[in-house]
Order: structure tokens, then C-alpha cells, then sequence
DNA sequence: CCCTTATATTACTGAGTAGTCATATATGAG
DNA sequence: CTCATATATGACTACTCAGTAATATAAGGG
């Protein structure tokens, strides 16, 4: 794995790594939409959809048409979705975990376990 | 989808967002390493690393277990690679995608095909 | 051409965060 | 306890970026 394939690879993690964005592919899931419809649809104000659409856009994640006044704006590979259905199935799994070992409560994060009081750190 | 759950996995798409903490993720693929090996391994200074290590044992990334001194970090859930060569795939594709468009020459990630020369505007 | 609607862009602000240095904490050896 | 090594953390800087308001551009209708 060169740099480069680390940073682009990175880069396109982070295009996703934005409920706003998230919103958007989702609010597209089931069929393309106007800018206006997105609008309604994702509850962003119309400047900042438009600069997340370009951001999707740029990297490849939708593609768009013009009709008339109207951008039509759609899912280009639905694959995506494969990603976000992997990582939910990772969250599920994780907060399964968490529930196992202590019900009823969720894990704080745990900065740091290597500071647990009965023992002298990390495991051991 | 909730807010919520949007959040959730757009935070889990922000810890893999970055060239550094993948590279960390890498470099323990086929094997658990302690930090000074990573630190060996991934050219990061120690206290960068450690910080990227603290994030990606708050989210589960990867566990660890204390070893005399030392403190091993692993791979706790192999799934994340799924994930990268999903966006690799992706990657590949889209690459693949714009060779044949443009034959030895890469988009320069045409920020408004809305304003090309010979049309009025997207498509159409 | 003028007006209206739809979309994009510019300039700005505030929040978050990666990297770094210095330092703190943890563990084992002697 | 003291020292040496390993890891984590506090404080700081520089940078990126989401959100917003105002404005620009695009397209069609009269």
C-alpha cells in the first residue's frame, strides 16, 4: 500500500464520513431526485446540499442531469451502500458486544482500560 | 434513518478517514504488533501514533492486551478490510472508468460540467 | 429584454483535529 | 526506592471544513 493509495483511499472514506452526506445518498436510495426535491427531502438549506452534491459528485458517488431549471442528481454505484450496510452491521454487532458485557449500559468509550482498578493495566 | 444512526455511522467512516490511522490498520493486518513495532513499522512519531491508537480503540477497531512493558495492539474485527477493498474496488473502477473516456488523462475532477463549451448545461 | 425560479459559488466564521513537543504515567530490573 | 524503557496525555499550532448569508449564474416564460 503506497501513500497514495492510503490517502485516496482516505479520502474517499471521508466524503462518507458526513451524516449530511449520508442523508443525501440515502434521501437517493430508492430513485434520483431535483436539488429542490433533496431539499424538502434531507431538511439542508439549499447552499449546503448544493456544495455536499458537488463534494458527491466530484468523487464519483452521484451522477446528474439537467431537466429544464432542475439538476436531477442519482446514485451512480449502488455499492455504496454496500459500505454504510457493512459498517451498521459492524455497529450492531459492536453495541451486541457491549450489551453482552454490561447490560443496560454503555461502554463510555473506556480511554483508557490500561487505569482499570483492579488490575495493574491492558489485560494480564 | 435516525439522526442518530446517520451519526453513528458517518463518526465509524471518520476513524478510517485518514492515511495515518489505515496505515496503522494495515500494518497490524497479518499480525498484532506493539506500539515501538509500529512505530518501526508506520514512521509515525509515538505520540501520533498513540493518539491514532487511542481512536481506534475507542471504536473497536482494534484491542489490546499489556505485555510486560510493552502493550500489543490487533485487529479486532477483520470485516474493516472488507471495507477497504470495497473502496479500493471502487477506486479501480472509476479509474478504469476515466481511462476510457479521456485515454491518458485524469479528470481533473471537473467541478461544473454544467459550463462546458459546446452545451447549455448538464446533459440535455 | 425583463422577470422568475433553480442551482451554484463566494466570502466568512466557528468547530474540530492531526501533528508536535514536553511531560506524565506505567512497568520491570537492580 | 531509583533508573530505564514503553506508552499515554496536556498544551499548542496550523489547517481543514461544515454551515450560513449574500450573490452570481443558468434556463425558461412573457
Amino acid at each position: 500500500m503506497t501513500p497514495t493509495q492510503l490517502a485516496a483511499v482516505a479520502e474517499r472514506f471521508k466524503v462518507l464520513a458526513e451524516p449530511a452526506r449520508l442523508r443525501v445518498l440515502h434521501a437517493l436510495r430508492h430513485g434520483g431526485r431535483h436539488v429542490t426535491g433533496l431539499v424538502a427531502v434531507t431538511g439542508l438549506q439549499q447552499a449546503n446540499l448544493s456544495r455536499h452534491l458537488q463534494q458527491l459528485y466530484a468523487h464519483g458517488f452521484v451522477v446528474r442531469s439537467r431537466q429544464g431549471t432542475f439538476v436531477h442528481y442519482a446514485i451512480a454505484d449502488p455499492q455504496v451502500f454496500a459500505l454504510c450496510d457493512l459498517i451498521c452491521g459492524q455497529i450492531e454487532r459492536a453495541q451486541g458486544r457491549r450489551r453482552a458485557n454490561r447490560p443496560a449500559r454503555r461502554a463510555p468509550v473506556a480511554t483508557d482500560p490500561a487505569r482499570r482498578p483492579g488490575g495493574a493495566g491492558v489485560n494480564r
